[in-house]
DNA sequence: CACTAATCAACAACGGTTGCAAACAAGCAA
DNA sequence: TTGCTTGTTTGCAACCGTTGTTGATTAGTG
């Protein structure tokens, strides 16, 4: 995604408001690499703007997404999560926590014998690493031990694997 | 996953029950390759056993899937889906219809750089191809043509992935 | 300043899935 | 065959993530 200066421009440009809310937004997403949720940007956001609302929130990434400035990614983690990183790349995902770390490795061009076989027009590629983050892997049975560090501008909210409520 | 006898055999050993649901499910599975999603499943059972509940079918295909008989996955269409193919392999997706084909090809190890950068350790590579199938591409603009239903998960005559077989 | 988009709030609703308690039936033994 | 035990099934409510609604209020923007 463009820097949160650069969206601005362009929501000025397409006549929508900047608002407190949405560049909180812009910023959160900007100087984050750990694909969050939309509970999570809630959350980050929400201590600047205690008043901000989650529709809002979800209001906003929507709009991102559809503009192309993100994407929204369903690792089967639970909820949709937020890819600033819209460029072709693949992704590690803990199976534990869930968190979720791009690879930017240039893969070797898969070939897809079957697609031609049944008529299949492939346009995009993705690729899923699942496995055990360094945490969760230390934490060898990947139970409350854990804590993460490395959630930059996130935390680590849903843990699939742990559902604990405490919302 | 084994054929519904085996199945039948190997619940047996385990002191489940043998019910008329049970087989049902063993036999719907058994006959696809079109990765049915839970309703789907669903609804082709009902045909045999109306009064069949969606819960007894979800806790069967969890039970399955425990098991190791079959393999639930998330390809991001909304709901899991569930696959008796349970060797290494991967997935076409129609993005229009949700529909999944496997993908038996042997893809050279992907290697992961960043995976050792951040101490992950890969257990299982998930490739999706993503796009559209014949239907969808033929009929995809602006007709609407390729209604499918991707509950329905039989329906060998329209299914376009699945040029024989099926029972 | 006025116009209008955006936000908020407080829900309800949705689809997919699961928890729960009660009714039920498979399997086994007598 | 009958009876019993225990796993199963069922129906329904609840859950979660997400979206919709409505109306009132706030506040960007020209």
């Amino acid at each position: 995604m463009r820097s949160p200066e650069e969206l601005t421009q362009v929501f000025r440009a397409l006549g929508l408001k900047i608002t407190p809310q949405r560049q909180a937004i812009f910023r959160v997403l900007h100087g984050s690499t750990v694909h969050p949720t939309a509970e999570a940007v809630f959350d980050i956001v929400r201590e600047e703007i205690p008043a901000i609302s989650l529709r809002t929130v979800y209001q906003t990434l929507n709009d991102l997404a559809a503009m192309g400035e993100i994407h929204a990614v369903d690792l089967g983690t639970g909820s949709a999560r937020f890819d600033p990183h819209t460029g072709h790349h693949h992704h590690l995902v803990c199976e534990v926590c869930g968190r979720v770390h791009d690879v930017d490795v240039e893969l070797p061009g898969v070939p897809v014998p079957d697609a031609d076989a049944f008529g299949f027009t492939v346009t995009t590629t993705e690729i899923v690493f699942r496995g055990r983050c360094r945490d969760c892997a230390a934490a060898g049975d990947g139970a409350g031990g854990a804590d993460v560090d490395d959630r930059s501008a996130t935390r680590p909210e849903h843990d699939p694997f742990q559902e604990a409520s405490s919302a």
